[in-house]
RNA sequence: GGGCCCGUAGCUCAAUUGGUUAGAGCAGAGCGCUCAUAACGCUUUGGUUGGGGGUUCGAGUCCCUCCGGGCCUACCA
């Protein structure tokens, strides 16, 4: 048993998800968060929305309401979209929240009493008809370089040219098209990262096992170039954590926000006490996670995110922690992602091209979906969702492979002994067999779960599935059964038990199917097997069960069709 | 422009980090079974590992080069 803390990367507030993004970090890791309960350890699984920023700012305006309330209700629909995906986080917190807002400014209060924070006064675009400063890629104009029309500040779409705001011919405003623009003298906050690099280098050189993918990027950031750049953090917008060294004020910083890349990693911390404000525990109940004094000390931190949260995982975060100079908890491992594209091209939130989480759930129920996102995660490079592997995929894994074995196993026991695990008979040299393969295949499961390799896991689960119907094609229960009702007893009784141990083994990838499962045997005990021989035992003979309805249904080749041209386009 | 990643069967992916004859699932073909959601099982077809060159006793794996795809490049978050 281990104390295990698992963070995901936490979603932008702004708008639903779409699959890529919830197979990049939030479902993978609950997978691994109910795994690890599962196997006896005390997980804290820990998310939250990411509410700052100037994108929340803008799409509260659109929707005319307050940026807070705009806030609320978004968090609203995310955590309801997350409950109905079934992702299991012991916390769902927000980085607006107080508790965030008071760690943040005690970070920040940290890094400058240690000399870390350097005041930069910096020239940027001013929108005088918005009221307020723009980030470069909200300044939109004429490309000096290409010609066209649309390129943003930071860079011009068409031709892939870097740009500066001033670069571009006729400047406007991408928020409101206003011409009015001027640049003004600001004053920000900066974190000396560049301080921080051999520290940061010698802390990557010491993890074990870090993905290519992880340590390459972070790699990168520290010695590209220059090395490790100094970076702000600090905006001028109205809605974020108020800039505050501390409890106390911080003279000419009085009206600013903290960035976003500042305050919403501090919000995996915040959120764990918001976890415990919640509960009502005090506040040990939340240190005992992130504090190496407090009893954090036997803690293992493993992180979930897309390839484009690297950096910050890496490296700003890490410089906030260690910069801070007190003992807070780092993390142990990475786990990141490549993206999934759709159907040949990209996800698109801005289009409305491919599947968003609340359109997934109205067509489906989330077993289905964590059962192909997860199979195919996109861990060693990008993946590709169509809508003909995802039938193929739905309907033969868990239609055919694992739906039918309960149908066939329940169904043939009702007709044949009724509803109750039959007496009589004993296992040979084939159920021997049986188990041992099964012993293996779990000790393999177990490892991939361990290593956090989810397609591979899946792949085991999937095999462990089939192992099934090739043990009751042998054993042929409906043959035996004319000659020795016993016999057919026998078989019928492991496999009954067999459905038990599916049940226990899915559940971190289908809760539901898995609970409907246990439900329909009338199971009480769904601990993690030890021993396959032991768990195949657990339910006796005379046992009462029931047989429940399909598990999967199959999609059909019409509903495909229509949902790869409903998805296709334009979301409505 | 610079950096990194990827390219393996019709499709989705493996290959113990340089080690026998490159393996699974799906799709296809054949056979079997009849308990079950026309489900299940067995057998089987299918590869110049993107092209070319090199290092090595040995290369999918390392090096060079070309082709194709992707990501990042610090003010989106």
């Amino acid at each position: 048993m281990a104390r295990i803390l698992i963070t995901s990367a936490i979603p932008y507030i702004n708008g639903i998800k779409h699959l890529g993004n919830l197979v990049g970090s939030q479902l993978p890791a609950d997978l691994y968060a109910r795994y690890a309960r599962a196997r006896g350890n005390e997980v804290m699984f820990i998310c939250a929305t990411d509410e700052h920023g100037t994108p929340a700012e803008l799409a509260a305006a659109k929707a005319g309401k307050p940026v807070a309330d705009y806030c609320a209700e978004m968090w609203a629909v995310q955590k309801e979209l997350s409950d109905g995906f079934r992702l299991s986080f012991d916390k769902f917190g927000r980085s607006s929240s107080p508790q965030n807002h008071r760690l943040t400014q005690y970070f920040a209060g940290k890094l400058a009493e240690n000399g870390l924070i350097e005041e930069v006064s910096e020239k940027q675009v001013y929108s005088v008809a918005d009221g307020r400063f723009l980030p470069d890629r909200y300044i939109e104009g004429t490309c000096p370089n290409c010609g066209y029309d649309r390129a943003r500040g930071d860079q011009c779409e068409n031709c892939t040219k870097q740009l500066d705001p001033t670069d571009l011919i006729d400047p406007r405003s991408a928020v409101s098209g206003s011409t009015d623009l001027e640049v003004r003298e600001t004053k920000h906050l900066y974190l000396r990262q560049s301080t921080l690099k051999d520290q940061l280098d010698a802390w990557i050189d010491g993890q074990e096992g870090w993905p290519i993918l992880t340590t390459s990027i972070a790699k990168k950031w520290l010695h590209d170039g220059d090395g490790l750049q100094d970076r702000g953090i600090t905006r001028d917008l109205d809605w974020g954590v108020p800039v505050r060294k501390g409890d106390e004020p911080w003279p000419g910083m009085e009206d600013k926000v903290f960035y976003v890349w500042f305050d919403a990693p501090i919000e995996y911390i915040a959120a764990t006490k918001e976890w415990a404000d919640a509960e009502g525990l005090d506040d040990s109940a939340w240190r005992r996670w992130w504090r190496l004094d407090e009893g954090a000390d036997d803690v293992r931190y493993v992180q979930f995110m897309g390839k484009d949260n690297v950096p910050f995982h890496t490296l700003s975060f890490p410089a906030t922690i260690i910069g801070s100079g007190e003992p807070w908890k780092l993390v142990d491992y990475i786990k990141s992602f490549n993206y999934l594209n759709y159907d040949g091209g990209q996800f698109s939130t801005s289009q409305g091209r491919g599947v968003f989480m609340d359109q997934a759930l109205a067509i489906l129920p989330a077993d289905y979906w964590r059962w192909w996102l997860l199979s195919h995660t996109p861990e060693t490079s990008d993946a590709e969702f169509t809508w003909e592997n995802f039938q193929a995929s739905v309907n033969k894994d868990l239609a055919d492979v694992l739906g039918n074995f309960v149908s066939r196993v329940t169904k043939f026991c009702r007709s044949r002994f009724g509803e109750a695990v039959p007496g009589g008979g004993a296992g040979g040299a084939r159920e021997a067999a049986l188990t041992a393969d099964l012993q293996a295949r779990l000790t393999a499961y177990e490892g991939h779960m361990d290593a956090i390799e989810v397609r591979k896991s899946a792949a085991e689960l999937r095999a462990m599935w089939a192992a099934g119907n090739e043990y009751l094609q042998e054993a042929a229960p409906w043959a035996v059964f004319k000659e020795d009702p016993d016999q057919a007893a026998a078989i019928i009784r492991l496999s009954l038990n067999l459905i038990r141990l599916y049940a226990v083994l899915s559940a971190p990838f289908i809760p539901d199917a898995s609970a409907t499962m246990l439900t329909a045997l009338k199971a009480e005990d769904a601990e993690w097997p030890d021993d396959v021989g032991a768990a195949l035992d657990a339910l006796p003979a005379g046992h009462g069960f029931s047989v429940p309805e399909n598990l999967f249904r199959k999609i059909s080749d019409e509903e495909r069709e229509e949902w790869q041209a409903r998805f296709a386009g334009v979301r409505s």
